[in-house]
DNA sequence: ATATTTGTTCGCAATATTACGAACAACCAT
DNA sequence: ATGGTTGTTCGTAATATTGCGAACAAATAT
């Protein structure tokens, strides 16, 4: 009945449902990457919450995470966050 | 710290996130209108169920219900959906 | 070895989401 | 008036989301 497309486009759109992930994108977008204490001093969130943020971020395919030992540098995946922008364009542009 | 367009972008984000909605609003902007009952006959769901996705879609702003008794015509919100295309557009073109 | 930095995971709580069937309200037709 | 159609609302249940602090793990620095 509801095809795999719908399925995706839910999902991204369901991970940019929240003002945090929509603010750690874009910060994201700007920069390329960053590290997520650099969002923590930003955000004002605990820690725990913006990891959780990001952890929904990455389960939906959005970023992804580099070791960069003692911290994480995060990044757009930008294979994911492509597919995304052409869902979300064939669907308004119907 | 977050924005007032950010917290709109997510709203919209938000009410995209379900393959239900996004079946629902992709039906509405192909044949422009339709009744609450040819959906309820597609969609392999209970009808007080679609009721709560449209109620979701209506509090988002993004379709609007006329009443055609005894049925209820929805519609896409245009000038909202507009708005979503935009913030969505000006998110990805970052 | 010990302490510091960084970020995740755990435990918990409050609230929201998704879903269903039954009951209800509004309108039309007989 | 009685019955049929249409869709919402109510009650309930299961699960998901959001948020916090404390505890933890991994690596570096002293």
């Amino acid at each position: 009945m509801i095809n795999d497309q719908q399925k995706r486009l839910a999902r991204y759109a369901k991970a940019l449902g929240h003002p945090v992930r929509i603010f750690v994108l874009q910060t994201l977008s700007l920069q390329s990457c960053c590290y997520s204490g650099d969002l923590t001093e930003i955000l004002p969130i605990a820690k725990s919450t913006l990891s959780q943020h990001l952890k929904e971020l990455k389960d939906a395919g959005l970023i992804q995470g580099e070791i960069e030992a003692p911290r994480i540098k995060y990044c757009i995946n930008k294979e994911n966050w492509k597919e995304a922008q052409l869902l979300l364009k064939a669907f308004f542009d119907i």
